[in-house]
DNA sequence: ATTTACATTAAAACAATTCTAAACTGTTGA
DNA sequence: TCAACAGTTTAGAATTGTTTTAATGTAAAT
C-alpha cells in the first residue's frame, strides 16, 4: 500500500477530501520515519521550502486541526505565544527547552509513571501531561 | 506591618518603585487569604470593577512579569489563546476543565509526586508541571 | 457533463501581547 | 526651592498567532 493511499485514508478518516495541499500536508507529517514536534508555523515553512508548495495558512489550520480532532496529532500544553503539535501520539511527556524553545521528548524509562488519586467528580481525566521545563544553569528564570 | 508596606517591599524585591497603580495589582493579588488563578484579562476587569481604578493593559503585563521573574507569581502551562497566572507559588499541580476552561488545583495528596529519572545534559529542571485536562463524560476530545 | 458540496485562497478580522512616544511623578542634589 | 533626571503611566499603534470571510476553484456523485 502506497503512503498516499494511507494519508487519503487518514484525510477520510478526519472528514477531509485528499487534495492536493492535504497530501503534502501529509507527506511532511507521516513519512519520516521518527515522530517529531512542530508549530504552525515551522510546518508552512517545510511545505514551502522543502516541497516549493505554497499552501495558505487557512488550509494548514484547517487540516491540523481536523487531525489533531481525529487524534492523529497531539497539542502540547507549553504556556508560549504559539502551539506546538507532536507527531506521537502515544501517552509520553516533554521536555521543554526554555534556551532554545525546543520542545523534546520525554523517554518513558526516564519519568515515573503519574499516578493521580482522586479526579474531579463528574469529571472524566481527558490527559495527563508533564512538563518539565529546562534552562542551563546560569540563566535567569523566565 | 501593614499590607502596604509588604507591598511595597515586594515590588522593590521585583526591581519596581511602588506607585498607586503598582498597590492596587498587589491588593489584588496578594490579599485574599486563599490563592487563585487569573489572566491578564480577570486581573485588568478585577481592578476595573471592584477598585474603580483604570490602570493601561501596559502597566498591568509589566508588573505582572516581573513579580513572574521574582518567584512572586507562577505561570501555569495550559494551551490556550492566553497565559494563565497563579498566586501559589509552591510546587503543585492542576486540573484543566476543558467544559469550563476552568483551572482547579490539585491537592499534593491527590498526586504522586513526579519522579524524573533522567534530565538533559547540562540543562537544570526549572519546573515540573503535571496538567491533567478533565472533561464531561459525554463530551467529545477537543 | 452537470451539479453540488466541499476546498483553497488572499485578505480582512480578531485577540493577546508588546512596543512606543509623549506626558507625568517622585527623588535628588545644587 | 526647584531644576534635572530616572523611572512610570498611558493611549494608541504595532506585532504575532489564529480564525473568519467571501470569492473562486475542484472533487465526487448523479
Amino acid at each position: 500500500m502506497s503512503n498516499i493511499n494511507i494519508y487519503t485514508e487518514k484525510l477520510r478518516e478526519s472528514g477531509l477530501r485528499p487534495t492536493r495541499q492535504r497530501l503534502k500536508i501529509c507527506e511532511v507529517l507521516f513519512s519520516p520515519e521518527k515522530t517529531f514536534h512542530f508549530t504552525i508555523n515551522d510546518l508552512t515553512k517545510i511545505i514551502e521550502d522543502k516541497l516549493s508548495e505554497k499552501i495558505s495558512l487557512a488550509t494548514v489550520y484547517n487540516t491540523i486541526h481536523a487531525f489533531k480532532k481525529k487524534g492523529y496529532l497531539k497539542e502540547i500544553s507549553i504556556n508560549s505565544d504559539k502551539s506546538y503539535f507532536d507527531t506521537n501520539v502515544t501517552e509520553h511527556h516533554h521536555f521543554f527547552d526554555e534556551d532554545t524553545n525546543e520542545l523534546i521528548d520525554c523517554n518513558n524509562d526516564d519519568i515515573d509513571s503519574v499516578n493521580i488519586k482522586k479526579n474531579i467528580t463528574g469529571k472524566k481525566i481527558k490527559s495527563v501531561e508533564v512538563l518539565i521545563k529546562v534552562a542551563s544553569d546560569n540563566q535567569n528564570q523566565k
